[in-house]
DNA sequence: CCATCATTGATGACGCGTCAACCATCGGTT
DNA sequence: AACCGATGGTTGACGCGTCATCAATGATGG
């Protein structure tokens, strides 16, 4: 049996609104800044970024695949990319033939370096810096809020 | 002159954790409800419920773009997708030689109210309904702040 | 040692979004 | 009428993400 649907009030439409938009926008803004100084789109900063913090900026495909949460397939189509730009290289894994190491090049650690202190503050001055202490709490405690529903919904 | 970067602190971090995963895997999951129960895309969705809004079930074709807020290719792109599927049809239009129609099929209006309860209730179930009349209201203002500032911030 | 099964990655096909180039038409000017 | 810039829309190329499939390797049980 079937009930009505619920639609959305005016404030419900309008925080929900905001909120589509902010995900809308946000991440392209970011995405074209990153871009425009070093030529990285989201995924290779992502990618850059977990090979740089491990040690000798090398790491096991999968281990890599798994700290980014993204599926195997995903990355290695974007490891191809980034190899073919020369940010990055795939070795042997000479302890399981079926496995691959992962590393960045030099190319793909100055790129890195160069790109990562303007996104940081990018992403203070448009999202963290203006929320007060309490307000950056709140952010976090929604956040997290629907991140726990989306784990309890269906799973 | 080069000033010294500075990271995110811990609770910093924390908190804009939380909200990439947020807009990493909420869309996600209402992507593929949407695709499970109806067989539509996100972008599908937002195309046939401006179109079913309008008087008619149909919209000029730069109206409709504007209304969503795409660009021209975009939306030619995606029209033609949709339209091979049968959801939507290109008319001419009599009044401006270059300008084009754009009109709901049954099918298409079918669709859109199959899938719509279901993805407003999904949206409810993880996001509105949990949240105090406060909590609607501070996540509308933290999202518009945002907004505010992508706006304020180069353009 | 061999048959079987699971795991690791690569690959091809497809949908989606952006960019740049392109063509048709409109509206006003001369 | 012939031109010309602006407007409306399409197209092709490319990067990206997902899915399904496949080859090679490893682990396990007989």
């Amino acid at each position: 049996m079937k009930v009505k649907t619920r639609w959305l009030a005016p404030s419900e439409q309008r925080a929900w609104r905001a909120f589509v938009d902010v995900h809308q926008k946000l991440p392209s803004r970011l995405a074209r800044r990153l871009q425009a100084t070093g030529n990285l789109s989201m995924a290779d900063y992502i990618v850059l970024v977990a090979l740089a913090d491990a040690p000798h900026g090398r790491q096991h495909f999968l281990e890599l695949a798994q700290s980014v949460d993204w599926e195997r397939s995903r990355m290695s189509h974007h490891l191809s990319r980034m190899n073919k730009r020369g940010l990055v290289a795939r070795e042997d894994c000479p302890k399981d033939g079926r496995g691959v190491h992962v590393a960045v090049t030099p190319a793909g650690r100055a790129a890195i370096e160069e790109a990562a202190p303007g996104h940081v503050a990018t992403v203070r001055r448009l999202v963290i810096d203006p929320l007060s202490p309490e307000e950056l709490d709140m952010l976090t405690r929604l956040c997290e809020g629907i991140l726990d529903r989306l784990e309890a919904d269906l799973l």
